[in-house]
DNA sequence: CGCATTTGACCGGCGC
DNA sequence: GCGCCGGTCAAATGCG
């Protein structure tokens, strides 16, 4: 996009993916991918004590639980209102910067500090559809296909184009200090590329998950300003369970399955509240409504930490909140 | 043998 | 209209 290297920004916003959302959702705890190694390391991202909070991990909803109210958190953001869920302004700590606007995230606006590099949204294309639909070239070139039929498959198959433009789901970021890429939030990754990233000399990786008719999507990169931070972006939301093989490890802390926007909502405040300077999302816009049934996608992460704060870096993205991981020892 | 990753190319949106 | 860039696909390859 533009010349500048901007830092996170994003641009859409919730709103878009306020449709979208839904409410329940799996959670997501995360792990890494050497778990030992992770897990003794976890942080403690808060550091404070939030409305509610002792103990060390914990999921997103007894998080909620124990505050015992989203709405006021999600107010706190500004997310509430569904019809005008712009931005969300931080609250109070300050910590996290509106995403939204800002570009800022990072750091501000010009100065951008931290991360500039990474954009982590992008604004284009985007999973247009995401997922298949959206681009849906299908076979390139090789294939040769294209006959008629086939193009328009290729392109044309896209539904969107026309009125709407694509949709995106609701996502979410989160940086993470860690060692490793790939964090194991406990389900199943495929990779499905790489693409280097303009401004930073580390490329960003792109997993969907392997669950059949899961369309959800991770993007993953790392900082190029503190290559200990892993930026992390998840893009939709599960619509099953976590796969049992892995619940032995994350699963144990996985949350349950359902939250709501308001939930969502609160949980960015949470994380954001919890992870003060450690860590910073930004969640955009929740949805509101979106079929109950549905969920979304939570985060979690963890990370090593143990020696590094996080710097003030904002993150961005739209919409999901996080989730804490409980952990026992 | 099956699955995950790697990698090059293409598509599509956006800015200029 | 052109070029840049993010995102995705799919063949090839590697690994368990």
């Amino acid at each position: 996009m533009s010349d500048e290297p901007r830092e996170i920004y994003f641009h859409d916003s919730f709103y878009d993916d306020r449709h979208s959302i839904g409410g329940g959702g799996a959670g997501f705890p995360f792990s890494s991918h050497n778990p030992s190694s992770l897990y003794d390391h976890q942080v403690p991202l808060m550091s404070s004590s939030g409305p509610g909070f002792d103990p060390p991990y914990m999921s997103f909803m007894e998080c909620l639980n124990g505050s015992g109210d989203f709405n006021a958190l999600g107010r706190a953001f500004g997310l509430s209102p569904p019809g005008s869920s712009d931005v969300f302004s931080p609250s109070a700590e300050g910590n996290v910067k509106p995403l939204v606007d800002t570009g800022d995230l990072g750091g501000g606006g010009g100065p951008v500090p931290d991360t500039p590099n990474s954009s982590i949204s992008s604004s284009s294309s985007e999973a247009g559809g995401d997922d298949e639909g959206g681009k849906n070239k299908t076979e390139q070139l090789p294939k040769g296909s294209e006959d008629g039929g086939e193009s328009s498959n290729k392109k044309g198959n896209k539904p969107k184009k026309k009125g709407e433009k694509k949709q995106r789901e609701p996502r979410f970021a989160f940086m993470t200090k860690s060692e490793v890429d790939h964090l194991e939030d406990g389900y199943r990754w495929r990779k499905y590329g790489q693409k280097a990233v303009k401004n930073s000399p580390y490329p960003r990786s792109y997993y969907r998950c392997t669950t059949q008719k899961c369309t959800v999507k991770k993007r993953v990169e790392r900082s190029f300003q503190d290559p200990s931070i892993v930026i992390t972006t998840y893009e939709g939301q599960h619509n099953h369970q976590i796969p049992p093989a892995l619940r032995g490890n994350a699963a144990g802390m996985l949350p349950p399955p359902m939250l709501t926007q308001a939930q969502m909502a609160a949980g960015a405040t949470y994380q954001h509240q919890l992870f003060g300077h450690q860590m910073h999302a930004l969640a955009g816009g929740g949805g509101h409504g979106g079929p109950a049934g549905g969920s979304f996608y939570p985060q979690a992460f963890h990370q090593q930490f143990h020696h590094h704060q996080i710097p003030d870096y904002g993150l961005l993205q739209d919409a999901v909140p996080p989730f804490i991981l409980r952990q026992q020892p």
